[in-house]
DNA sequence: TATTTATTTGAATGTTTCTTCAATTAATAG
DNA sequence: CTATTAATTGAAGAAACATTCAAATAAATA
């Protein structure tokens, strides 16, 4: 990466004017150690869990669970999101294999509530959100 | 939705043997009321921050911004992500329109910082799992 | 002023995703 | 045991997406 490293060393001459000296080798290992503190499981399950949120259906059931005092039966989240019942199923199969919620089997009912990962996720955009 | 109705009739009067008498009428409320405490502004732009986030282009970019100790510039987040310069400035894009990071403009150059929204995110997904 | 440089933009394209329909499974009721 | 019911599964098609290349913009330098 000669040209990557070339530009990176103007940027770095051109900050010294309103920062420190600095050595491109050591700026690029920076850089590298804030990138891999990522771990990779890390981010595959990170992944999983904003991009199965990002989803309207998906978020809808995940925030009713989530708000919801403690399980809800597929029959009543049916009431809540409005798409097939078929889709409300995969919805919730892909949020399981997220980790978001989990499962209860009751006949032939099925009951599921929100995982502590769901609830923190959601919690943090609703304080973030607060004074809005 | 006669059939719908029925169904949690049916399934509420299946969970009298363990929970107490409920009204379809009343159940079928609560459930609309919990789905309606998502404001419709707040569902769509929590669908932005998620969905923006669940990309590895994006989530790495977030995550790099994020932890660096201020702003960083597009070159050095070429040196972090292993995609074309392109690809880079339409992921920036699509994070800057969702309110995850800032642009600043200083000459040639563009600094990119977190924003309070992608910290909030980010650092919920990492307290949740730190037992891990 | 002409050229180089850093970044952005837009079009193109292959891939992924979301939803629905139809069929299936598993539990219960008749 | 047959029928009904609740929920799931898989296939299919349309829509949305992510990345790249090529071209454009805007700042700085020669």
């Amino acid at each position: 990466m000669a040209t990557e490293s070339e530009r990176i060393h103007r940027y770095l001459e051109d900050k010294l004017d309103e920062c420190r000296v600095e050595d491109v080798e050591t700026r690029l290992s920076e850089l590298d150690m804030l990138q891999s503190t990522a771990r990779s499981e890390r981010v595959e399950s990170d992944l999983a869990v904003l991009s199965t949120l990002g989803n309207e259906t998906r978020y809808r059931l995940a925030r009713v669970l989530a708000d919801a005092d403690g399980e809800l039966c597929v029959c009543e989240l049916n009431a809540v999101v409005d798409v097939s019942e078929s889709a409300i199923s995969h919805a919730l199969s892909d949020l399981r294999e997220a980790g978001l919620v989990n499962r209860r089997k009751n006949g032939r009912w099925r009951n599921y509530e929100a995982t502590p990962v769901a609830s923190a996720v959601i919690d943090a955009l609703d304080e973030v959100h607060h004074d809005e």
